[in-house]
DNA sequence: TATTGTTATACTCTATAACTATA
DNA sequence: TATAGTTATAGAGTATAACAATA
């Protein structure tokens, strides 16, 4: 069947791009998690609940996670003027350029892949990806 | 620059299967390393060591994994013939029946997404990933 | 009363360092 | 001496339950 043939290679990409994703988070302290709250962070100013939500993580969870990011001068934490019982987070200047470090380095450690495809084949590509997961399930 | 779209693409659809991993996994108590550990052990008996070299992982890491799994009955220790030093790694008939109930739920969870595709679409994608990320770098 | 967020608790995941047994 | 694996330790990530403040 197709199907499961397709599913196999998708799960395989994702655990292979989760090793370069861990690896370089890694070489700045960074677990997925984190990576993954910069990433987000980086275009966005959201209430704990909704980044928690965004995440898929429990709103106790994502108070830990953001305790430590805001440790380190990462993200700070703002107070909301229509409701005061909502927290906003957001990245610091620290954060932000820590970022798009990290960022620009998961592009750098990917490009030898994708440099495999020519321009064609990569907009397929994405375009593929687009289709199969970027869609209402 | 077409590379930074695909490498965003790549990255987003890692995050979206990851999201698909970590909930079908949560339902029966495996992390997504955990899962991961099943699908491998699935058609392989490797040694401690070379489990944690595939995963990425420290060999005390992976000790603390196999005791757990092991404590739950999925998996079991075997001695290797050859050298005394080594341990073999294998699922037990209840950690393969496991094994297959959530891949093959993984592979329901994404059925209607990868259905999204004509089966000449979905060949193409599972073409492009494997020239993609399947190769040396 | 309901919602937003934090805290206390318990467990898993992870790496480093020190160890035991075998080669 | 070197390698395979475990154990002790410490910190991060995670959820559940109980809580405080605000709506």
């Amino acid at each position: 069947m197709t199907s499961d043939a397709l599913v196999d290679a998708l799960v395989r990409s994702t655990f292979q791009v989760v090793g370069v994703l861990t690896r370089i988070g890694a070489e700045r302290d960074l677990s997925l998690t984190q990576l993954r709250v910069l990433g987000i962070l980086r275009d966005r100013r959201p209430r704990m609940t909704e980044l928690a939500a965004f995440l898929g993580l429990d709103k106790s969870t994502l108070s830990g996670l953001i305790d430590r990011a805001e440790r380190r001068g990462l993200v700070a934490r703002g107070k909301n003027p229509q409701d005061r019982r909502v927290v906003d987070v957001f990245l610091t200047p620290a954060g932000l350029e820590l970022a798009e470090q990290v960022y620009g380095e998961v592009r750098r450690a990917l490009t030898p892949a994708t440099a495999r495809l020519d321009p064609q084949d990569g907009d397929q590509l994405v375009q593929l990806l687009h289709t199969v997961l970027h869609s209402p399930d």
